[in-house]
DNA sequence: ATGGTGGAAAATCCA
């Protein structure tokens, strides 16, 4: 059995005792990290090592974005792509040595105004989306598993309001289109839905809630999606809702998954 | 309709 973890950790450097503490209670064996804010040569590696996590693939940035995967088990480097051209860290990729290809993605959040002629982000958003879906058309994916912060919430129940939620970038019907193209266009099954089918579930609670846990008012952004071939092998899905309320929380919680492979 | 919080880095951008 093999499970995989997703966190958007806002800050790996802040939050370094927050994933050490993750590492320790549910010893997936690869964890895939996103918004680490760091360069990679300051990822603070050490205490991961020492808790197993001695293989690691990342690319980073100063400040922004930033995405590393930590694993019990080697990997090897399997590239990045500059998906939209932003010249951001937001995708790299690694491969088991059983020959299963693990692609850690950060799409942008795309701005506050869903309108690319207003908000250039927006557009870039959706660029990077469509390019997802083009690369994945050319390239169809086997023995994958693609995971991270996607930054939309693509179903009903996958945020708190859905007819509030239509106007606001995450849950527009432009940016669902382009997810649901993209994970049409390399077969893609997304595998928390797949193991958890029905009632609401989010990974994310804005910062600026007063009571996040009273006013419940979230979003699925991050997700593990699995290649068709393996897709079957995907169970045990979790979102670790309770870490939302860790000391110096992220926004975002881990989702996870295991895999008979 | 508005403003609310948090992180990085450097008084502003991004989420």
């Amino acid at each position: 059995m093999f499970t995989i973890a997703t966190w958007n950790i806002n800050s790996v450097r802040l939050r370094e005792g927050l994933v050490a503490r993750f590492l320790s209670e549910e010893a997936p064996d690869v964890l895939c990290l996103q918004e680490c804010k760091s360069p990679v040569e300051k990822i603070p590696l050490e205490q991961f090592r020492a808790l197993g996590y001695t293989h690691v693939v990342a690319r980073g940035q100063k400040g922004y974005n930033g995405v590393a995967i930590l694993s019990r088990l080697p990997i090897t480097d399997a590239g990045d792509r500059d998906y939209a051209s932003l010249g951001h860290a937001r995708h790299v990729a690694a491969r088991l040595e059983n020959g299963v290809t693990i692609h850690n993605m950060y799409v942008p959040a795309g701005g506050d105004i869903p309108d690319r002629e207003q908000n250039e982000k927006f557009g870039q958003k959706l660029d990077f989306v469509a390019e997802m879906r083009d690369v994945f058309h050319a390239d169809n994916p086997r023995k994958s598993i693609l995971v991270g912060d996607l930054n939309i919430a693509p179903r009903e129940d996958d945020v708190w309001s859905h007819k509030q939620m239509r106007k606001i970038v995450s849950h527009t019907p432009i940016e669902v289109d382009h997810l649901l193209a993209a994970q049409d266009a390399g077969n893609w099954v997304d595998v928390t839905r797949q193991d958890i089918p029905a009632g609401l579930l989010y990974s994310w609670w804005s910062y600026r809630a007063k009571d996040w846990d009273a006013a419940d008012k979230g979003r699925r952004l991050d997700h593990i999606w699995a290649s068709g071939d393996i897709a079957n092998a995907a169970h045990a899905s979790r979102i670790l809702r309770p870490c939302r309320g860790w000391d110096q929380p992220s926004d975002h919680v881990p989702v996870l998954a295991s895999f008979d492979l």
